[in-house]
DNA sequence: GCGATCAGCGGCACG
DNA sequence: CGTGCCGTTGATCGC
């Protein structure tokens, strides 16, 4: 396909707010946070009315470049060379030293396919099983968990924050408890640990620390009996059009290890 | 465009391995370690000959449904109501209860471009300034961050697994260094003190650690002070073909705080 | 706007 | 294969 041609099919395409695919042989370079190459090859680029700017190689999921929405699109055409090049800019939103500016360009030798698609859909997902809709469910059955456990009100000003649930024992011990909708790994075990460290440092009392996750890593495991936190395993489903506990089983602390 | 010919075009671009763009409105399920439903609007899928499948709405950079690489695509015609379906199935890798089977369904009612096209292209990003890169550099340079440092050689038995940077200092003691790329945050500190923890234990002495970030948040500087660990702020840029530090500097704690 | 956290995170490297 | 962790993470929500 003839690059000059190219070049107004994407610039009336950005006009026109469309949704731009090209096809062909590209570099692309780009400069920002970071910065990379990637030689020649068949790749496909797909130019959102929103700024988004996206380059898929033929395989894997994520793009292999691409621009976040905002970006401001430029087309130019070097006829001493025979190249198309489509570039995005935006300023980088994490502030990092010195680099505010992001940069992608790709430079077309050849293109093979450049339409402009009208897409409009401002549709919403909507999504059942996140971690948030089992917190919620959880916190309504804190029984499942234990007799006498009672969900701190989240009007009290230390229900805030990022804590999943802040409940009272029976005995009216704070307990914090987070949930994942995952295997826990060492990172949910940190976390854990420092939202205890928190509150038991706020109240000037002992706090326990709950997980609920539908099952831990080794290491995550010895880590949270070290901190002497608990662990129970939550059984859900997501077959209705939402999420629904099964139930929650506790995990003793393994103590046969010597 | 002809729905009965579209499967065509997708069944003969599966076939031969190509890059497959499909665009229309369409009504997309999906269902696996969580479930979703986005209702019908127009958008583009994607599939590429690796099994990925993406489908992405007019705005937004990350495609709203997808299913990574090996899945296996379907297509089927609904002559009665005159709708398209393409499904991807593949199997979970994070193996969550119950749920090991993925599912995504795009059901298309009308179809506006349809079409395969070869893509070949196994070229390797090259990417500069990653925190390993940094981290590599930084070890070479230690006496940046202060005088005698010295890295722990990294056939030591001690020095393996993820801490980016064991060293011992003027006096001998171990430092744990952790770098960061960007802005340091809660779960920064939370990880250089799980490593101090680690070390400290294995070698039954106090340790030391060094966070080294370009910046930090307010509320992972108080922890890092609570935990009596030590953060220099890191400079660096990446304009060469390569990351380059440019230089360390300490940051006291605040101590005139009451 | 900053910051803290989730994500169907994805991807990679290492055990 | 699990698992730990980085990522130009992105996206969201609360402050």
């Amino acid at each position: 396909m003839d690059l000059k041609q190219c070049k107004k099919t994407i610039d009336s395409g950005l006009n026109a707010g469309k949704f731009i695919i090209v096809i062909g042989k590209c570099v692309v370079k780009y400069e920002g946070r970071a910065a990379s190459k990637l030689s020649e090859g068949d790749r496909a680029l797909i130019i959102k009315k929103d700024g988004t700017f996206l380059v898929h190689q033929s395989k894997g999921m994520t793009a292999i470049n691409y621009q976040g929405p905002g970006a401001a699109i430029l087309t130019n055409f070097d006829s001493d060379n025979n190249k198309l090049s489509v570039s995005a800019v935006r300023k980088t939103k994490n502030s990092l030293p010195g680099n505010v500016r992001e940069q992608i360009v790709v430079t077309f030798n050849t293109v093979n396919f450049a339409d402009a698609f009208d897409l409009t859909d401002d549709k919403k997902l909507k999504v059942f099983g996140t971690e948030d809709e089992l917190s919620n469910l959880l916190m309504q059955d804190l029984h499942l968990i234990e007799p006498g456990l009672l969900p701190v009100q989240q009007e009290s000003p230390l229900a805030k924050g990022q804590i999943d649930i802040l409940a009272r024992d029976k005995n009216g011990a704070f307990v914090v408890i987070e949930v994942k909708r995952r295997q826990a790994e060492l990172a949910a075990v940190s976390q854990l640990k420092r939202y205890v460290e928190e509150v038991s440092k706020k109240k000037n009392t002992t706090v326990r620390g709950i997980l609920c996750a539908p099952s831990m890593s080794e290491n995550a495991k010895k880590m949270l009996d070290n901190y002497n936190l608990e662990f129970y395993k939550l059984n859900y489903e997501i077959s209705n059009p939402s999420a629904k506990i099964i139930g929650l089983e506790k995990k003793q602390k393994i103590l046969g290890e010597y």
